[in-house]
RNA sequence: GCCAAUGUAGCUCAGCUGGCAGAGCAGCGGUUUCGUAAACCGCAGGUCAAGGGUUCGAGUCCCUUCAUUGGCUCCA
């Protein structure tokens, strides 16, 4: 038998107590382990023997893998609990999750809210009890009985699909008893705080095609004060939603009138532009050309580029003349036919050509959410021709743009690996170098990425940047797409020294992904509060008494005359309740005057963020905006 | 698209087992000229998402549709 221990393979007998594996490893650890153990603080039950290759691992209640153990053995609770409410419910799966567990069931009646306080109560006489965990296992012709026999099928097809040779084990607790790898707390007992969250449906196995089943999604923590600080965590974070702050802020908003096709009010599209501007000042520096290609082209087009086939049920298209017109979904196709104008020579290359492209896609109804995914949205795309030797460079290059535009707004970022879907187009051979072009830049950059096989898109492998929303869901934003389809299915060609046609490589990209998706992230990022340069009003003048009128009305004068976004507030309202309101609309900088200043044509100066900053002249004023702008800082 | 929940004034919400549609904020009118997060008084504001049904009577019960929310699937 083989344990690994700090990552050292140790020979020991089968079914030897755990603890006194350690003991002979390191015996100050044992000593710790049976001392947090009493404390009732050791996770994994060290009684258990130790069979097969297993990993022994040591878990302390203040780590992740920890609360991972607590969160899994409190989704065997809720399974428990369910089953006795539900006595012939069918059990799927019920892993521990980041932040949490959920456990699916198999159910004649769909779950309703009144249950979920039902089953809190049952988990909790369960935890009361305190029953032992107790782990033993089964070769597979037995464990296949064991959950026949237990009317679970669910369980029977996930041991079948076990590989051959692997340990199944299963778990008791009291009357309840699970197919499970484990590990698990000693007893039901150290699930101390818990709290049912939600029902949702979901597919067996994550397919559309199985059957849907009931969710029931949950959370745990070893204490109460830490679930209360999470929920309440949770409470702040939906003040944060970009889809409340949207409307409060008078940014954007969806209407029933245009389900997932989003409206940007007047200070909604400010934040549009300083971004597009930024946008474009950017790729110009980088090389890159911008253009614009229509937003509808005929369906020709669609069936040449292989969108007709492989993403027909998402294109919205109209008969005019008869003919068969798609509102784009991509910007690809009208940026091939950019680069086919004319003829191209290797000199010419890397071309970059960037374009802002407005695109319509026919998102499932129950897919849409705020704008984070939407039916209409804009793309910052840019598609780049290079020669195959190009690939890395470029890579880098891009990948350098996303890394900077990501940083100067202090976004945390994951990068993913997408490789070949099933649904795809090309050879095998191009998919090979294709995904190795792009793996080789991510390797020679030593980004870390996780690789997400088989989600590629149809025509090329892809690196994805994702982005964190206030409650921690990650949404795709910047893409990297290698494509070696479209330029054959195009005949798209360069000329080389050698005055040969060659095939061009294509890249397609983005960074913000799509402007509106952007700004959703952004507007929970800073919960409403933008940097300076893109607030929407940069700086409000306001007065005690209207005996301030005139000097405030020079004020904004001046800061208008620089370019910055500035409204007056001399209304017959006092002045804390101009500075709420101010405050409430996230405005930077708020300058108020009264007699004092009236007389010493001053201003005295209030941030958003640090109140009251006291007095400045009205050139001093202009400059430390004018240079907060120009720095973009955050 | 699928599972569940929700939809009442511009916003946030109350409206019990069916019996005259309410509050706060915002808006409008007036009074108040005030020093760093809410002055006071008044007025107006609604086909209760839409359509159908049950009933003497429907915001409330039933059905259909639409939209939204949380998930699943999908994806920027």
């Amino acid at each position: 038998m083989l344990i690994s221990y700090n990552g050292n393979s140790i020979d020991r007998k089968d079914g030897e107590n755990a603890l006194d594996i350690v003991r002979d490893l390191d015996p100050e650890l044992a000593k710790k382990a049976l001392a947090a153990r009493l404390d009732g603080e050791l996770v994994q039950s060290l009684a258990d023997p130790i069979h097969g290759d297993r990993t022994l691992e040591i878990l302390t209640f203040d780590d992740d893998a920890g609360k991972k153990t607590l969160r899994h053995t409190a989704s065997h609770v809720l399974a428990q609990a369910v089953l006795r409410l539900v006595p012939n419910a069918k059990l799927a799966i019920g892993p521990a999750i980041d932040n949490g567990f959920y456990y699916d069931f198999d159910v004649e009646e769909p779950f309703t809210p009144d249950f979920l306080q039902k089953v809190e109560k049952e988990m909790q006489k369960i935890i009361k009890k305190n029953d032992r965990l107790e782990r033993f296992e089964l070769p597979r012709g037995e464990a296949i009985e064991f959950c026949k026999q237990a009317n679970q099928p669910y369980k029977v097809e996930l041991i079948e699909d076990l590989p051959e040779g692997e340990v199944i084990s299963f778990y008791k607790q009291g009357d309840f008893t699970d197919l499970c790898a484990g590990p698990h707390l000693p007893s039901t007992g150290k699930v101390k705080a818990f709290k049912l969250q939600s029902i949702a449906g979901a597919y067996w196995r994550g397919s559309e095609k199985n059957k849907m089943l009931q969710r029931i999604y949950g959370t745990a923590f070893f204490d109460k004060d830490e679930l209360a600080a999470y929920l309440e965590k949770l409470e702040e974070a939906k003040k944060r939603d970009h889809r409340k702050l949207g409307r409060e802020l008078d940014l954007f908003a969806l209407m029933d009138e245009g389900p997932g096709f989003p409206f940007f009010f007047p200070k909604g599209m400010v934040l549009r532009n300083e971004l597009e501007g930024y946008w474009r000042a950017l790729h110009r520096q980088s090389g890159y050309l911008e253009t614009r290609t229509p937003i509808m082209l005929n369906q020709h087009l669609w069936e040449e580029s292989g969108h007709w086939d492989h993403y027909k049920e998402n294109i919205y298209s109209t008969k005019i003349d008869d003919q068969i017109y798609c509102l784009k979904p991509m910007n690809c196709p009208g940026g091939i036919l950019v680069y086919k104008r004319k003829a191209w020579s290797y000199r010419e290359l890397p071309l970059r050509m960037g374009e802002l492209g407005i695109v319509h896609r026919h998102e499932l109804s129950g897919a849409m959410h705020g704008l984070m995914r939407v039916r209409c949205f804009t793309q910052d795309d840019a598609h780049l021709f290079i020669t195959p030797e190009m690939i890395k460079d470029e890579v880098i290059g891009i990948h350098r743009m996303e890394d900077h535009m990501y940083n100067m707004f202090g976004f945390k970022y994951h990068v993913e690996l997408s490789t070949r879907p099933e649904n795809s187009m090309g050879t095998d051979e191009m998919w090979a170098s294709a995904t190795l072009g792009l793996k080789g830049a991510l390797d020679e950059l030593g980004v870390p990425y996780v690789v997400n096989e088989g989600d590629g898109a149809f025509y090329g492998p892809k690196i994805d940047y994702h982005l964190e929303d206030s409650i921690g869901r990650t949404w795709q934003c910047g893409t990297i797409q290698l494509d070696m389809n479209m330029p054959e299915r195009f005949d798209l060609s360069y000329i080389g020294p050698d005055g040969e046609k060659h095939r061009p490589v294509m890249l397609h990209r983005t960074i913000y992904g799509s402007i509106e998706r952007f700004i959703g992230i952004l507007t929970e990022h800073f919960a409403g509060a933008f940097p300076l340069w893109l607030s929407p009003v940069q700086a409000k003048v306001m007065t005690i008494t209207d005996r301030a009128d005139q000097a405030a009305t020079k004020l904004v004068s001046a800061l208008e005359a620089a370019g910055i976004r500035v409204e007056a507030d001399l209304r017959n309202e006092k002045i804390g309740f101009k500075i709420r309101e101010a405050q409430m609309e996230k405005v930077p900088y708020m300058f108020i005057l009264g007699d004092k200043e009236a007389e010493s044509g001053e201003a005295s100066v209030r941030s958003r963020k640090e109140g009251d900053l006291g007095t400045m002249g009205v050139d001093a004023i202009v400059q430390k905006l004018v240079d907060e702008i120009l720095t973009k800082s955050i």
